[in-house]
RNA sequence: GGGCGCUUAGCUCAGCUGGUUCAGAGCACCUCGUUUACACCGAGGGGGUCGGGGGUUCGAACCCCUCAGCGCCCACCA
């Protein structure tokens, strides 16, 4: 049956991935190969798929699938977060658009609703992954809110709670107010807004003086409690010990004096409100200054406010500064450009604020994370980011991991009392009230005297356990799977979430493992758009991976996003790529199309051009082959691809398919078929990475093959020596029909008029191009001659000069023209040789080899510049 | 403010510790071509003083200094 002109990628998608899944080639049991895993970053559960994924996950396929064809148990875990904050907004939102207030639920009822969402979107994205060809063991797929997963983060809880490492902390923390919940220092994201600095004057209390401070926040005055001056400055020197009026509440305020005031910053007078600036925080502790906090969870003034109280802190910065101008204490506002610090999920202002929370003590756990990395147990990918790792890691600071919120897990603290230490962290209610009774001495405690914690953990605080909680690694640490697959060995993810969650992997492998939870990390670029624009839902400039997949083929989308995307650098993603990509994978299938069109006979001879082709393609491929796989070692996946790319097609289309193709209706030998076969399958190997669908086609399409045959668990081609001899001399016949070819289109000879050859003085090569040069430039027979042709037209490929002879006149003059310019580049460039060559000091201190390098371009030259004076004098 | 990185053809990038290739690739571009897989093609071609300046060296895209531009990460200057 004839093959179909055009491929159809999408029913051949759907084919072959229905037919990987039945036969369960993408799941892995422990057995006694090699275990290679990965562990993919779990997208957020209600996500859908972005061009961020597709790259991150097309990358995590190659690298899977070309280890199970390597032989490798290959095991790739698919999985998605439940992100709590994210989720938890998305579903306060859809309850609002029905018009329920998160707070009129209960927690119970609220997590109904958030479960419904879960379900109703979760695997969404898992499905999308599933259309790109994605080779993950669906079996395992795991959510980091699965029974078991929670059950590690409480355990981890719990543990690390008991060693220490886990604090209460009464702290300054990130506050979103529109979230209502805290978020750890990663989770801030600080932009450059321009605002405005206030200057405002305070009265000194007792004179009929004034201070002025500077201010970015007006709106915070009414929680004032100290004005600070440089010890240093001697404008302020005379107000050191009285105290100020803070305009409007009229508070009195002690002045206070520190190093810490800049001086010539603003006025050199700052105000401080300890509830509300963490280095405001600093001095009133130092000074035992008051505390008055005077926002809700919401940033609204409360009743400190006075009346503003209510109000948005946004609308009272405003009405307060026309207030402060009506009693003329506003003498200066100046444009100022400051940090403003906002939530990485709601994009909500973040509002420094004191509370109890939840800490993580990091700078013991961190330790053997950083040598890790120093001392090369674990490689990023680039290198660069070492820097970047070991100045966080050095610097890192305690992590807030509590989080106002319901969707997550729970903290496992139980409070039996009011006191601040009334409390206990235990994995469950029954244990937890044991302890309590020992602890309080209260043996009456009952469990409905406990009060659990109502905050949950930080959704990292659940994905930092990931490569081991998959395996059940936490709850059963020395269960047969974790033993097996872990340490893993690759992971793939976005640099921006290198202190997130990879750092924080690498903790938890120490600490939970006593080793590593990967070997290596690539870290991909961010995806761009052709205006370097970061590609985001807001800009709308993001094309939606699943419409790409339908125009150009998984297989085509999947080159294109590899095409131009080196480890570490952004990816400037333009679609024009994802075309080039599927006009490769059309490449690919003509060329089947070609080869499955031949007729086949067992009496025909072997041609002699066919077996020069099929020598010189082994070895070609084979050279290509090592450099592919260097290119794979050092994670170089887009060079990786562009290797197999040119081999494909260029070498094995352009070149050898040209050589092999019998003449127009004539059959090509069986022996020829059968090799020309076994070179495809080799090339189909190599490709399945990148393409697995359309070539899992042709390899089912070449003959019939049962399940275990098929090309997703075959072998990958075994590197083998190859002669760099024969490469280099087709190279030379490749030179030589382009010479044709140029002479053939200069001078308007059609490629279907047979032409004569002559070379003359030339040396044979070790293998007889010939007929090679025979076949590809239609040349009826190729002369070797001593004596120069005449009445021909000629080219030189190195020192060879070659004879086209032409019916009717050759243009003299042109003949002359060029061979003079040629001669004129060659013996500037012997002259530059020569230069180095007269140097003694190049010739002594130069490498060998470069010197014998320069002595071959120098006797190259030479015989070349004989070549053409003896032409030329033959045309004068 | 501190740290890291980048600047090579129109575009996206290679170019490993200075010397096999008088600077490479892919795409784009130009010319020609319906040769029996493929115009999602074939053949051929143009295009770069390697960001500017200085230095080290027999020799520099590569090392050093400096200037300019860009990007990223970290950081409590109101």
């Amino acid at each position: 049956m004839a093959l179909e002109s055009k491929y159809n990628a999408k029913s051949v998608e759907d084919k072959w991935y229905g037919y990987w899944m039945e036969n369960d080639f993408f799941h892995s049991e422990v057995d006694e190969r090699e275990p290679y895993t990965i562990v993919i970053p779990p997208p957020n559960v209600t996500g859908v798929l972005h061009m961020g994924h597709m790259l991150n996950n097309t990358l995590q396929d190659v690298l899977i699938r070309r280890a199970r064809l390597k032989g490798y148990n290959a095991c790739w875990v698919p999985g998605t977060d439940h992100a709590s904050i994210a989720t938890e907004a998305k579903v306060v939102g859809k309850l609002k658009e029905q018009g329920i207030q998160k707070f009129d639920l209960t927690r119970e009822q609220f997590l109904e609703h958030a479960w419904e969402w879960t379900h109703k979107h979760g695997g969404i994205i898992l499905e999308q992954l599933k259309k790109l060809g994605a080779s993950c063991d669906w079996e395992r797929t795991k959510f980091t809110m699965d029974n078991d997963l929670s059950a590690s983060v409480i355990k981890v809880f719990v543990d690390l709670y008991r060693k220490g490492h886990v604090y209460r902390g009464y702290r300054m923390v990130n506050w979103d107010p529109q979230a209502k919940t805290t978020l750890s220092d990663e989770e801030v994201i600080y932009e450059e807004k321009q605002g405005n600095l206030y200057y405002l004057q305070y009265a000194i209390e007792g004179s009929s003086e004034f201070v002025t401070i500077a201010t970015t926040r007006p709106e915070t005055i009414m929680g004032d409690t100290a004005v600070c001056v440089n010890p240093h400055d001697e404008r302020y020197a005379h107000l050191k010990g009285k105290r100020a009026i803070v305009p409007i509440c009229n508070r009195s305020v002690p002045i206070i004096v520190d190093e810490y005031v800049t001086m010539d910053f603003g006025t050199g007078c700052l105000k401080v409100t300890p509830a509300h600036d963490e280095n405001d925080k600093m001095l009133g502790d130092k000074y035992q200054l008051e505390v008055i906090d005077i926002f809700n969870d919401d940033a609204t003034l409360n009743h400190f406010g006075m009346h503003y109280e209510g109000k948005d802190r946004f609308a009272v910065r405003k009405e307060i500064v026309k207030e402060l101008e009506s009693l003329g204490v506003v003498t200066k506002v100046e444009q100022h450009i400051n940090k403003v610090g906002t939530s990485e999920r709601t994009g909500a202002v973040i509002e420094p604020k004191l509370s109890d929370q939840w800490f993580l003590s990091m700078k013991d756990l961190a330790k053997p994370a950083l040598d890790a990395v120093l001392n090369k147990e674990i490689n990023l990918v680039p290198e660069k980011f070492v820097n970047t790792y070991r100045h966080w890691m050095e610097n890192v600071r305690d992590w807030n991991i509590s989080r106002q919120l319901w969707w997550g897990q729970q903290i496992p603290a139980y409070y039996y009392g009011v006191a601040k230490d009334d409390f206990v962290v235990a994995e469950n209610a029954s244990e937890a009230l044991e302890l309590a009774r020992s602890k309080s001495g209260n043996a009456a405690l009952l469990e409905s005297d406990l009060k659990q914690d109502p905050d949950v953990l930080d959704t990292w605080f659940s994905s930092w356990l990931w490569p081991i909680s998959v395996f059940n690694g936490i709850l059963e640490p020395d269960n047969k799977e974790i033993n097996y697959y872990y340490p893993t060995n690759d992971l793939v993810t976005a640099p921006e979430i290198l202190f997130f969650w990879v750092a924080r992997m690498i903790i938890a492998g120490y600490e939970y493992r006593n080793e590593k939870p990967f070997q290596n990390v690539y870290l991909t670029g961010i995806v761009r758009d052709k205006q370097r624009r970061k590609m985001s839902k807001s800009l709308g400039n993001s094309p939606d991976p699943i419409d790409l997949m339908e125009v150009y083929g998984a297989d085509g989308v999947r080159v294109g996003m590899l095409l131009s995307s080196p480890a570490g650098n952004d990816l400037m993603f333009d679609e024009d790529l994802c075309k080039q990509g599927s006009s490769f994978v059309t490449k690919i299938w003509n060329a089947y199309r070609l080869i499955d069109g031949w007729e086949i006979s067992n009496s025909v001879e072997v041609a002699e051009s066919s077996k020069i082709a099929i020598e010189w393609y082994q070895h070609k491929f084979q050279k290509v082959l090592s450099e592919i796989e260097d290119h794979y070692g050092k994670y170089r996946i887009s060079d990786a691809l562009m290797a197999t790319y040119k081999l494909i097609w260029d070498d094995f289309c352009s070149w050898f398919l040209e050589m092999v193709k019998p003449a127009y209706g004539s059959p090509i030998a069986q022996s020829t078929y059968d090799a020309v076969i076994a070179i495809l399958e080799d090339n189909l190997k190599l490709l399945h990475p990148f393409v697995p669908f359309i070539s899992e086609e042709i390899w089912q399409q070449i003959t019939p093959r049962s399940p275990k045959e098929a090309l997703i668990i075959s072998t990958w081609p075994v590197m083998t020596d190859f002669n760099e001899q024969i490469i280099k001399e087709f190279d030379f016949a490749g030179e030589v029909i382009s010479g044709i070819r140029a002479i053939r289109k200069d001078k308007n000879i059609s490629f279907k008029e047979e032409i004569s050859l002559s070379v003359m003085n030339a040396e044979k090569a070790s293998v007889d191009f010939d007929v090679v040069i025979a076949k590809l430039g239609n040349i009826s027979k190729i002369n070797y001659i001593t004596e120069k042709l005449d009445g021909a037209l000629t080219f030189r490929v190195k020192s060879n000069e070659y004879f086209i002879p032409v019916g009717g006149a050759i243009d003299v003059e042109a003949e002359i023209a060029t061979l003079e310019q040629e001669l004129k580049y060659t013996e500037g460039f012997l002259r530059s040789v020569q230069i180095k060559l007269k140097n003694e000091r190049f010739v002594n201190s130069a490498p060998e080899q470069v010197v014998a390098m320069e002595r071959q371009k120098e006797a190259d030259a030479l015989a070349k510049i004989q070549t053409l004076k003896s032409s030329l004098a033959g045309l004068k």
